[in-house]
RNA sequence: GGAGGAUUAGCUCAGUUGGGAGAGCACUUGCCUUACAAGCAAGGGGUCACUGGUUCGAGCCCAGUAUUCUCCA
């Protein structure tokens, strides 16, 4: 590849200002230099001229790199300096004559106005000196250490440098002040050294004609959106890429050397005395040949025909630059296609307060160690499910647990599921819907919608919602109510009915296995294995879809409200102290339809609310000692006899009164606002008058209620 | 200087076609109820940063302000 972008012209070596490490001894591209705000300081030199008691005063934050100046530079309309054009004048302290140039590029407003040209130190200065045809005078080694052109500063490292001339020549008056300043720093993301802008003959990528594509024909959906505007703005303006390292790791540089020739290619030439370049490729110009290199690219195998290009990249919004960009436009360079059809970004794992992790900070987590506490699939549903997409995500080990505390909470469902199926095979999985209980009914329709919201939510990417749905569907509904109710059957004698909730228990919970198989690969095989099942894997097992004969809004209804019923009577029994051991008397003031539904399920009632007597009846009186829960459709009467506060309870149901109230007004505040009758959705304006409706029911049950007991 | 986030319960965060604010953890109370005390049940807790605008209706859309984080130059 290398190769051919070379004949394609887009390759070429040259002399050049790179970001140099100094410590690792190699080459930078210009992202892997980290720009940080340090404090430093504007130093102020007198440049004395040739012949004469006047001087040229500049201003710089490197002031050893003063050794290496081949210029002065002024603006050629500064009236300040129009004498000095032309003349001579020496770098402080030494003997070397340097001329005064002049160049529009200099900002008059800036420092003194008059600036210093080092042509091998710093990228702007390089142009300079192409354009005035400058001597380049490298004043420092690789390591950092200043060379012979520094004088007697020789062998010193670069800042020990800086401090001592400043100090030798503020003695000789030559260093006029220091002004301190904050400064922005590169420092190489490497080793963390300052970074060395420094002339040296290095391989590089011509950006502009790939950029240009890459930004043009790019086909590669950021997710979220927001990131292929990072993508974009990055290419638009990218330079040349710096391709060579000086490492002892990565692919070797395919360029040989023999004298002042040069030869791009595979092999050496023909002929003696060719060498092979020292250097090697950038570790990302390597890596963006991955999506095609690794199918068989250059070759057309079925490998590269079947996943070229593939379906999703994931990856950090911190790599978008490093790799993704560079997949793409290398991607796009050498096979006409873009290498993926999405690129999902994904945030950041920080430290508890919101740190990145570092080693220097050592406030890293290490993976490895959390699996041997915890296991890799808490691992990975913690880290899979706990941020929305592109943000950042907080290491708290909190999260980590409750992660855990998911994954035992299906343990123990299993379990349960498992010690009741009483040797039911694959096969023994029956599920009739003319052999089905409201509570059956209701977990299928929940599960319906379960499978609906996740593939949704999989769809987009949203795999926190997507892990919120079987979260709560899992936990909140099957086992806390299913399982709970599948219990009076299962202990029961009725072996049809038997069947038909061991059918349902083994069938759910096989789904609720396959859809978290994503999230946790490793528990859902385990438990899959043990239940009934007709794959030999969790893997090949096809993704749970929603069957339509299982939907009944009727039964999901029905049930939510027995559901709210038992909430209310658990809620009076804390209220007023009573052990759900202990047996009360439970009475139901409804119609005649909603009784029936009641009474077909009965034993629910009967198992959550543990009544010593089970009333239902549309005409029911009682005593004043009578706690009154005011529902949609019905009445829940319980006589709890001494035990009731009278004034608590009047309290209590004034307190229900205003909050109807409340919510009468706002419905009626609505429906009176003839631009929503007439605007919203008709469904929207039935909403509100069905809602209406019930809490008028209701604020009248209330209200008579109170009557009697004020009476 | 440019760009993009963030601001919602004590803490960490969800909330995606605008239609009565949610979770986890923490907290309070009561429970070893035959899968689970790593649990069960009940409960308290929010002027959705601020100011305007659009809309019948705004946590959500628009403009601005404040605080803060990140990337780029």
């Amino acid at each position: 590849m290398f190769i051919k972008l070379y004949k394609k012209g887009l390759i070429y070596r040259g002399e050049r200002i790179i970001n140099w490490d100094v410590q690792a001894n190699t080459a930078l591209s210009n992202i892997e230099v980290e720009h940080k705000e340090l404090k430093g300081a504007f130093y102020y030199f007198k440049y004395p001229l040739e012949n004469s008691d006047d001087y040229l005063e500049i201003a710089t934050t490197r002031p050893e790199t003063m050794y290496g100046d081949t210029a002065l530079m002024v603006h050629p309309e500064d009236d300040r300096f129009k004498d000095y054009i032309g003349k001579k004048a020496y770098i402080p302290g030494t003997d070397r004559l340097i001329p005064v140039i002049e160049d529009e590029y200099v900002d008059r407003e800036f420092g003194t106005g008059c600036v210093k040209v080092t042509p091998a130190h710093d990228p702007n200065d390089f142009e300079v000196g192409v354009r005035h045809d400058l001597e380049k005078i490298l004043c420092m080694n690789e390591d950092g250490t200043m060379n012979a052109f520094a004088g007697k500063y020789e062998g010193m490292d670069r800042f020990e440098c800086r401090k001592a001339c400043v100090k030798d020549l503020q003695e000789v008056g030559l260093c006029t002040k220091i002004e301190e300043i904050t400064h922005n720093v590169g420092h190489s993301e490497r080793t963390g050294v300052v970074v060395e802008p420094r002339m040296s003959k290095q391989w590089f990528v011509k950006m502009k004609p790939l950029s240009d594509q890459a930004v043009d024909e790019s086909q590669v959906e950021f997710v979220p959106k927001r990131f292929e505007k990072t993508f974009l703005h990055w290419m638009d303006g990218t330079l040349d890429w710096c391709i060579s390292r000086q490492l002892w790791w990565g692919h070797r540089i395919p360029a040989w050397y023999k004298d002042d020739e040069v030869f791009v290619g595979k092999d050496a030439p023909e002929g003696d005395g060719w060498q092979q370049d020292k250097d090697v490729l950038d570790t990302w110009f390597s890596s963006a040949l991955w999506p095609f290199s690794t199918l068989g690219w250059p070759e057309k195998t079925a490998d590269f025909k079947r996943y070229y290009p593939t379906d999703v990249m994931v990856t950090g919004y911190d790599i978008i630059f490093f790799w993704v960009a560079r997949m793409i436009f290398q991607g796009l360079e050498f096979t006409g296609e873009s290498p993926f059809k999405y690129c999902l970004i994904h945030g950041l794992i920080r430290d508890r307060d919101g740190r990145k992790m570092s080693k220097s900070l050592g406030n890293g987590v290490d993976p490895l160690e959390i699996k041997e506490t915890y296991g890799i699939d808490t691992l990975r549903y913690f880290l899979t499910t706990n941020s929305a997409p592109g943000m950042d995500l907080r290491f708290e080990i909190e999260k980590v647990e409750s992660s855990w505390n998911f994954i035992n909470k299906l343990w123990n469902i299993s379990r349960f599921v498992l010690m009741n199926l009483d040797d039911l095979a694959y096969t023994d999985i029956e599920i009739d819907t003319d052999k089905l209980s409201m509570a059956d009914e209701w977990i299928l329709t929940r599960l319906n919608a379960t499978i609906k919201s996740m593939d949704y939510n999989y769809e987009k990417f949203e795999f926190g919602e997507v892990a919120r749905a079987i979260h709560i569907f899992s936990w909140e509904e099957f086992a806390a109510w299913y399982v709970e109710i599948a219990k009076i059957d299962l202990f029961g004698d009725d072996e049809e009915r038997k069947q038909t909730v061991r059918s349902i228990l083994a069938y759910v919970l096989l789904d609720i296995m396959k859809l978290l198989h994503p999230f946790m690969p490793f528990v859902t095989e385990e438990i899959y294995q043990k239940l009934p099942h007709d794959n030999d894997s969790i893997m090949v097992a096809s993704w749970p879809v929603p069957i339509e004969e299982f939907d009944n809004n009727m039964s999901k209804k029905n049930f939510e409200m027995i559901q709210e019923m038992i909430k209310q009577t658990r809620n009076i029994r804390q209220k007023y102290d009573v052990a759900p051991s202990k047996a009360i008397d439970v009475y139901i003031k409804t119609s005649d339809d909603i009784k029936v539904v009641l009474e077909q399920n009965s034993s629910i009632i009967k198992r959550f609310i543990n009544p010593k007597t089970l009333l239902i009846d549309k005409n029911i009186t009682t005593d004043k000692e009578v706690v009154s829960i005011v529902l949609s459709d019905l009445e829940l009467l319980l006589p709890l006899g001494s035990l009731v506060d009278i004034n608590q309870e009047i309290a209590r149901l004034k307190d229900e009164l205003s909050r109807l109230t409340g919510e009468i007004k706002r419905c009626e505040g609505m429906l009176s606002n003839k631009n929503f009758v007439d605007k919203a959705p008709a469904f929207k304006v039935n909403e509100e008058k069905d809602k209406l409706a019930d809490y008028q029911e209701q604020y009248d049950t209330v209200s008579k209620r109170l009557k009697e007991l004020t009476h």
